[in-house]
DNA sequence: ACCTGAACACCGTTCAAGT
DNA sequence: ACCTGAACACCGTTCAAGT
């Protein structure tokens, strides 16, 4: 009646017969991150993609519907270099900081996900295996039945939340290649009307700014495994 | 020396010489939202935006510098319409999960601001008055220096990183157009090698999705603040 | 089974030219 | 000051045709 499938590279079995005929999967997604890596989002095209397997523009069609299933390919093997303990050796809580921390380090250092967040589903296996850790990780910890994902999300929207914003920073504000003077100039020019933002400014314009990030996700990591915890304390306690 | 300047449509005037000869900012934005609204971010180029305007395909670039400052226009009309009380008399908590419930809210009316947080910075005067409001309320709260704005970030990162998997979801799940029976199956499949996820999917089945989001949303929240008020009691008491 | 090439229908953006 | 139109250099995607 209703019809309407959901369109997901994950649905489908991977393209390659038996031998070993064409381009296999693994190949196209280390060319995609490659590409990535180079020259960004914007920089991907199915054509330069074709390109750099040395095979003709639209190729890449044969073993991928569209070029958002092969941004979803992209997108899970980032998932896969997460880092994170063995939950029952290490404590739920030492996991959801490593993570925390390793799921950060893991976006700087491939900005591009950052646009992906917000346009594709993480449905791949590395994305599911992480989902499955943490779980274990929050149900050591004492959380249960429904608990235990709102726990998990609470943490992991956490470190979306903070990082996204980090990535487009770095990115408009364009890393070393910026005028600093330039720099304030514009925060003073659009935070003029904000005397108390204007304020902070001056008091954060000396400070490293790499610094500052790292100990504002860490005051905010412990902020949301502090509240967690609060949760597994009996109210009356 | 190193030159690179940081590029923003809030850097710059708005064109209007002094009469009302042209098209105003406030025009074109609304018809840019408009066109957001109804066709998405991917139903929004120059030359409809024009057309809708009833002008030609690229007099747009007479106003905006190109397609991104055109957007942060559009994002920060998407900041205006977050509502929150006056933090002296709402109290720091309630200000803050009402600004938090209300961002939830106005993201979930206009999708299509998803896909921007991970792209544009938001230095528009809504999004800095907002920021300056929520500093108000971390510091009646009584956290001080930095931590006023570790706070802030804090919280916000969270309703970001709560929102854009939400709207995802919404979107690749297709809202009511989707066969529940093939969803259902579709999880079944990719989550295949899980079975703890597995379980918790027949758990969840019966329940109904919205709901089951907006006791997440209040569990993290919950969480997040809580975290926060702890790193306002003294370590000893 | 795998790949190519041409073709279609779009883009964002530049720029000389108009009023 | 404001707007147009043509033009450029790209896109993603389809599809008939090749091997």
């Amino acid at each position: 009646m209703s019809g309407q499938k959901i369109s997901s590279v994950w649905l489908r079995e991977p393209r390659q017969s038996g031998r070993t005929p064409g381009r296999s999967r693994e190949e196209i997604v280390r060319a995609t991150l490659e590409l990535l890596d180079a020259e960004g989002l914007d920089g991907l095209s199915m054509r330069k993609l074709g390109a750099k397997l040395s095979a003709g523009a639209t190729s890449v069609y044969w073993y991928v519907e569209n070029k958002d299933e092969l941004l979803e390919l992209a997108y899970d093997e980032i998932w896969g270099k997460i880092t994170i303990p063995v939950p029952e050796e290490a404590g739920w809580r030492e996991t959801a900081s490593t993570f925390a921390h390793s799921m950060r380090a893991v976006i700087l250092a491939h900005p591009w996900v950052a646009a992906l967040l917000g346009r594709l589903p993480a449905l791949g296996p590395n994305a599911l295996a992480m989902a499955d850790l943490l779980r274990r990780a929050f149900r050591l910890a004492g959380f249960k039945g429904l608990d235990i994902d709102y726990a998990n999300t609470t943490l992991t929207a956490y470190v979306f939340g903070m990082v996204i914003p980090e990535i487009v920073w770095r990115q408009t504000m364009g890393g070393e290649e910026l005028d600093p003077e330039s720099m304030r100039q514009t925060f003073e020019h659009v935070a003029r009307d904000f005397p108390d933002l204007l304020a902070r400014l001056t008091e954060v314009n000396d400070l490293p700014a790499q610094a500052i990030r790292e100990i504002s996700f860490d005051f905010g990591l412990v902020s949301v495994l502090d509240g967690l915890a609060a949760r597994l304390r009996p109210a009356g306690s």
